[in-house]
DNA sequence: CGGACGTTATCACAGCTGTGATAAACAGGT
DNA sequence: ACCTGTTTATCACAGCTGTGATAACGTCCG
């Protein structure tokens, strides 16, 4: 098997997962040939043979990663119709958004390579459709949530909110500067939302 | 001169000035020895008498950027008083932030490179303490800012404020998703501080 | 059986990296 | 004049990189 972007292959699947965590670990500079063979096991050879070079291997592992985060998003928004009172507004649009901010362990470490590989874009063009479409899923994504809270100025606050959470996302991948008495991201959120959506 | 961190050397200043092109252009990968000693026409040995090490060199680099940062963000809070009503209260806040997201080539320039300085302080421990250093100084820039315009939930409004700038320093470093309609930057801004500072 | 194909296992090659080392030219100050 | 420190100019070394090439082994399917 050459690889067509299947998805049930266990080497495929295990070659795809060591390249998370070292690009988790140290930057897209961290996934070089070797270091994958040797993180995920198999061989060199069957890596090569399967990705057909280095560049597409990283391109396999950011679009896989990129799925990943799109099916998140939109099982967020088929999720919760809710009701329509102010509580169930504000619940929606937090809802919404904890998807782009994940808690658990392994989903915040896939949250850490996608980041990774859309700041890599800026220097390598074979990561750019991935970030163009990465920032266009977020945008409408988040427009969607507003709109369905019912929040007025829907382009401007689109905006808004996007540059919060990248902000937010930002802060999480690379800590610095927050202190322990500084609010967390959630408790920012909240009183975004609720300054969206006023009781 | 072995370089003790002082400012007015000439060969210093071209060869850190280079460092900051390359990491602009490329990030910090970029800036090798080699290349540096190229692209600022200083030769390799010289480089590497003044700077003793790589990492030194692109730490020095790190931290003239920093410093120059630093001074801008200064400046925005001595210069203007500006009168207390509510066009002078949002007028100030946005002069501050604007200082955080300039919009001449060179200072954007700037931006960028210290931008790849801080991204990389999660990989390489050697820029942490300046990363440190530029979330603190944000932090406690905005939060005087906000202060001074009278704007209440100090804890909660500053770190809204530093996600809202952090995001939107980081789409303005990897543009992605943004379409040719989506508002721009400077108008979310100014529809942020309208918000927090009602009419 | 036999062919096709993925997998493992190597070797070699050119290119880049930071670093150690050395030598000569040049500068400025005592 | 002499010494000190900066600059230029090289060479060598080990280590990493992606890639090309080759060969043997295994498995599965016709």
């Amino acid at each position: 098997m050459i690889d067509g972007g299947g998805g049930g292959d266990a080497v495929r699947h295990r070659v795809l997962e060591a390249v998370l965590r070292l690009v988790e670990r140290g930057g897209v500079a961290e996934a070089s040939l070797r270091r994958v063979a040797e993180e995920s096991g198999v061989n060199i050879g069957s890596v090569r043979h399967r990705f057909g070079s280095h560049e597409a291997l990283l391109t396999a592992a950011a679009e896989e990663v990129g799925a990943r985060m799109e099916r998140r998003l939109d099982a967020a928004l088929l999720d919760p119709p809710g009701p329509s009172d102010v509580a169930g507004r504000r619940a929606l649009l937090e809802h919404v958004v904890a998807a782009l901010l994940p808690e658990a362990p392994e989903e915040r470490a896939e949250l850490v390579a996608l980041h990774e590989f859309v700041a890599a874009a800026r220097i390598h063009p074979a990561f750019r459709p991935l970030a163009a479409r990465m920032g266009r899923d977020m945008r409408a994504l988040l427009r969607r949530a507003l709109d369905l809270a019912g929040v007025a100025d829907l382009d401007v606050e689109t905006e808004r909110l996007v540059a919060l959470v990248s902000g937010l996302t930002f802060d999480l991948v690379h800590p610095h500067g927050a202190g322990a008495d500084t609010p967390a991201p959630h408790e920012v959120l909240r009183h975004h939302v609720a300054a969206l959506i006023p009781g």
